[in-house]
DNA sequence: GTGCTGACAGATATTGAAATCTGTCAGCGC
DNA sequence: GCGCTGACAGATTTCAATATCTGTCAGCAC
């Protein structure tokens, strides 16, 4: 049966992801991904103490495809308003593509979000993380005044979730959109800017 | 039975709250609204044409006590950008008080609302507005420069859902919410000033 | 005539029995 | 020994029968 391909946690992460797209969250079992590997379920058990285990780390993999070229844009020298503005930009284009795109997929991601929110935590600590660091970039440049990056990274977190925040995905097709973004990043980098 | 009360539809929309409250939203029925004013279902029939329309009125009555106050505080004359920090710090202790003092009521309402969309949607348009119309004074008074009152209004709104949206009631429970708040209205303000 | 009632049809929700799934583990095969 | 299997107990989900609800309307009372 085993076809001699050991059995290894990123191959069930993947037949996971698999099996996710193929009969949605509510239905995928820990005994359909064994039978797409070819094992019993005990073995799934061995590389994943729960089922629900077994989703955060479809999450997590989910949420690094989406930090991994952000974090690349912020590591990028380049002058810091333009550079957050981009990065910005990136990360709305990543959510929205994701939802237009496949939105029955983003669906379960979404939901597999919700169960595992202290990996959700950690994601967004470190896309602020990242902010922080854009934002003392352009503190040290002189294009920002701003006395606690920190702050104002949490700050520019907050004022963007329309259009990163999975719950409003719903308005991410509607034609004013890009628009309300615009209008959105040109308020934030007029508050930040240096006078 | 009928003890001389007319049955108004402003009557039902009381009692409905009331039973809204009791039974909560899955298991309120029309049955019960009008077992609660000791007439015939078919009789709130007569008001409303359909359970959803009466739902619709009772989310609306629900939104108006939002926005009155707000409308009071748009009404009065005083510097512009005071003033739209007020309204804004208003509106969030005004959706942040719900929340906290009846989290099931408003658990309720959410529901409501979002089966009334184009309810909800009307709100919108009516917060919106007055918050062009502040910004329109702010402009005005030579204290903000803006380009297009209504498009810097609706950005206003779209950078503040973190603290008025109900997908993120979850999180205004949370210590360092109005510092966060603090945080963004500093730099939406800033973003409106004229330099 | 006006406004309410209560019986009705079709739609929706509840319930409990049966099926399936999760998580464990003793034991098998390499 | 190591990793996998497959049977098992308890939890969860499904499904179909049953009960309740929504929305209508003919007819009654005032």
């Amino acid at each position: 049966m085993n076809e001699a391909v050991v059995l290894t946690s990123e191959r069930i992460l993947e037949v996971t992801e698999d099996v996710l797209r193929r009969y949605g969250l509510a239905k995928a079992t820990v005994v359909d991904v064994a039978r797409a590997l070819d094992v019993s379920h005990g073995s799934v058990y061995r590389h994943f103490p729960s089922k629900a285990s077994l989703r955060e780390a479809v999450a997590k993999r989910w949420l690094e495809r989406v930090s991994a070229p952000l974090a690349q844009i912020a590591a990028e020298p380049a002058p810091a308003p333009a550079k957050l503005e981009r990065w910005l930009r990136e990360l709305f284009g990543a959510k929205q593509k994701r939802v237009c795109e496949d939105p029955e997929m983003f669906a379960t991601y979404l939901t597999l979000a919700r169960e595992a929110c202290s990996v959700v935590k950690a994601h967004k600590q470190n896309l602020i993380a990242q902010v922080e660091g854009m934002i003392a970039e352009g503190v040290a440049q002189g294009a920002f005044d701003v006395a606690d990056p920190k702050v104002a990274a949490a700050a520019i977190f907050d004022a963007t979730r329309s259009f990163h925040h999975p719950a409003h995905a719903d308005e991410w097709s509607e034609c004013t959109c890009s628009a309300r973004a615009d209008a959105v990043l040109t308020l934030l980098l007029r508050g930040l800017a240096a006078r």
